[in-house]
DNA sequence: GTGAAAGCGCTAACAA
DNA sequence: TTGTTAGCGCTTTCAC
């Protein structure tokens, strides 16, 4: 049952017998309708299936009620926030307008999309997402928050999570639960998180006077975690010679990082402690069970879209503690000779 | 530097010299203009930072570009397949307008904002898309296809990877690495995968004299199979009572069953064989290194977006057949008395 | 409270 | 090839 002829507030207004604009009122200002006529228009409505067009509202009102979100396409975390976008925008009653892209050299076509859609926001996500893109995206007045991309400062607002404190504060947890040796596993070294990470990782372990190098498995994916495995135990000479704690820059890397040591014959924890960063929800699976630092996905979310929509600051940059979450992956080491 | 005044046709027609239906035309369809008049008005267009406004030219086109999906938000299994849809759109260049429901009950409002949008085409994803909502979603004329929602079939389109089939080929799989006896976990019973799954399994199993027991976990996600652990050994008495292998009726479930039994002691696949169903990207993850039927997520989804663009009939109902990707989560039971 | 009328920024005849 | 013109379906003054 094909609709043959389009329904549109006209029509609607023709059975009602009302004006077409108390139909339009109707659905958009209910308050401004008498009950008798509201009451018409939305049995006339009914009947004849009608629903109010997004597009011609959007075009009228130069809002469109739609947020867009540019998110990398194969990532676990990403994954994550997004369905946490979805449920946000859909009690806001808005719209998410998803674009993924597979290489950083897709974006700026997804931008220009972005552009022609007039999206009343933009989230953008991942920090391979290029000065340029940011400038593309704001230079049309549509707000723009990046999303955990530290180094977008001067452009528009951004959200993060405190990755130095963050990353610190699991540091400061590893050192309480006697971890006296630490190494870092670095994913991408060109994003601020990674590097923020490390650092925070870093100063921390030093103020407790352990110097922690940092090993760089070159991205954040899981391949990247269980390749870099074998690469561990030769830079350290064997199990024996792994510190008591591997720091991950990311939990989807950190469970590559766990299945590639494991399958080397390494016992997790036994052998050494692993921490992650993210807090997906894999991260709980009985597998991994990672001691990790969970982003306040929701808090983080809450904020970014508090900014698209004009509820926070608009060149503010929001930062949000996470907290850590401990889990098997981690655990008091065996004291020295005591093997 | 938001722009003061907005940029339309227009103002890129007066800065070029030409008509606003030149500049139009400049992108819409670049052939139907002089090269000198197209060169004009880029430039001018380029100048003024103007971009086509891809709201207008919906409302006069009757054409968004933009097909809707509509999925369950805390699934690993739609999570994977939104990564590839939203792929397989930008290469068409459409957009994606995502909508994620967390409970049944919200689908009917997302169903409201899915009429409003006008989108192109609409893909209904999970069976807890009931009748009602794709009757509303299709009387308006939107063409439909419910994905891996064999129930649909007399009111849209739909794709689904051939459950049954590839069920008795994963059974067919374990009867050939020595499998004698098979018991199925089964996720969300009313849904038609669960059965389908279930049906193709206990048949194959049946013509080789292997009864097949359906014990249900109640949903699909990964706690349900986590927690349906314990009910497995109670109710096989103990490992020694377990079947050689239990087929799992997803992926993210079966993860969980994994993970439950081994926290119980059980060993995988030592003391039972498990399979899943789906072929999720951690599927291959070594720490489950799951057999499993791998559902071809491309094809799937590229027949689906084919029938959304009219490339493929209206109300037809694809089947595409998976394949079984065998993993180390199964493998050949040590002969009875043998242990 | 209701209706008439003027656009929002495009596309697509139709004319020139 | 280019310009003119009439809408797409709504929102929103402005009268009544």
């Amino acid at each position: 049952m094909v609709q043959s002829t389009r329904i549109t507030s006209v029509e609607v207004a023709k059975v009602a017998g009302v004006s077409q604009a108390t139909v339009a009122r109707s659905f958009a200002a209910p308050h401004k309708v008498s009950d008798k006529s509201r009451q018409k228009v939305l049995e006339a409505a009914q009947s004849l299936g009608y629903v109010p067009n997004a597009i011609a509202r959007s075009l009228k009102s130069q809002t469109t009620n739609i947020i867009g979100a540019v998110v990398p396409a194969r990532s676990e975390y990403w994954q994550h926030l997004v369905a946490e976008i979805s449920q946000q925008l859909a009690e806001r009653g808005s719209q998410l307008l998803l674009f993924t892209f597979a290489k950083p050299s897709e974006v700026s076509s997804v931008v220009e999309a972005v552009r022609q859609y007039r999206v009343d926001g933009v989230l953008l996500a991942s920090a391979f997402i290029d000065h340029e893109a940011m400038v593309d995206v704001t230079s049309l007045g549509v707000p723009a928050v990046a999303f955990n991309h530290p180094e977008a400062v001067d452009i528009s607002a951004s959200v993060s999570v405190d990755n130095e404190a963050g990353s610190a504060e699991l540091a400061a947890h590893l050192v309480e639960t006697g971890h006296r040796s630490v190494a870092f596993v670095g994913g991408n070294p060109e994003t601020g998180s990674d590097r923020l990470r490390y650092r925070g990782a870093a100063k921390e372990l030093r103020s407790h006077g352990i110097v922690c190098p940092y090993i760089g498995a070159g991205s954040f994916d899981y391949d990247a975690g269980y390749g870099i495995a074998e690469a561990l135990l030769q830079h350290f000479g064997g199990v024996e010679g792994l510190p008591d704690a591997l720091m991950v820059a990311g939990d989807e890397l950190a469970f590559g990082v766990v299945d590639g040591l494991r399958a080397l014959g390494t016992s997790v924890p036994d052998d050494v402690s692993i921490t992650g960063f993210d807090g997906l929800p894999q991260a709980t699976w009985a597998g991994y069970d990672l001691t990790t630092l969970v982003q306040p996905a929701e808090e983080l979310i809450r904020e970014a879209l508090g900014v698209l929509a004009g509820t926070s600051d608009e060149r503010s940059h929001l930062t949000v503690k996470g907290f850590v979450r401990v889990g098997r992956s981690s655990r008091r080491p065996a004291v020295q000779g005591e093997s």
